[in-house]
DNA sequence: GCCAACGTTGGC
DNA sequence: GCCAACGTTGGC
């Protein structure tokens, strides 16, 4: 097995928040749209993973929390849900097309960790989540990474 | 298979 | 609400 590895989850606090995780304590990271974003999700996160939780279009937006994949690709069944705002008329339970994984709460950050103090941390500047123009709402991050946001919590 | 038009994302 | 950047779509 190879080592762990890192990633960063983008989430609209108003849609699901790391609070909601935290009070439900795991959940199904469902509604995955984008090619790029589905591959790493269906085929290179491993069980056990790590995650950032990060807040998009909050005030600030920012890395709150961290969290842990805590299964297997499963087929994203809110696809052919026709009442899911995310209703793909092309995927069905014989051609899921779309994945998603159990995510389960770890534990907050001591600290949320604005964008813009991300864009001056020495160390951070290659992060997905700080490219201009990254619509990806998945995104791997280094163990260099990681060990500068998460250290101290 | 090219590429222009369109829709969406998301920081500001 | 603006707008730049990107992915997707569809006509050819």
């Amino acid at each position: 097995m190879a080592s762990k590895q890192y990633w960063l989850l983008k989430s609209e606090p108003d849609c699901y928040s790391f609070d909601d995780l935290k009070r439900d304590g795991h959940t199904e990271w469902t509604g995955i749209r984008n090619y790029t974003v589905r591959n790493m999700l269906r085929d290179t996160m491993q069980k056990g993973d790590l995650a950032l939780f990060y807040h998009s279009s909050a005030k600030p937006p920012a890395v709150v929390g961290i969290c842990e994949i805590a299964g297997d690709a499963i087929a994203d069944s809110t696809a052919w849900d026709k009442d899911d705002d995310h209703y793909d008329p092309k995927a069905s339970p014989d051609n899921p097309i779309w994945y998603a994984r159990k995510v389960k709460y770890v534990k907050p950050l001591k600290s949320p960790i604005s964008i813009s103090k991300l864009r001056e941390t020495p160390g951070l500047e290659g992060m997905g989540i700080l490219k201009k123009g990254s619509m990806l709402s998945v995104t791997p991050v280094t163990e260099e990474e990681w060990k500068i946001i998460t250290k101290g919590t």
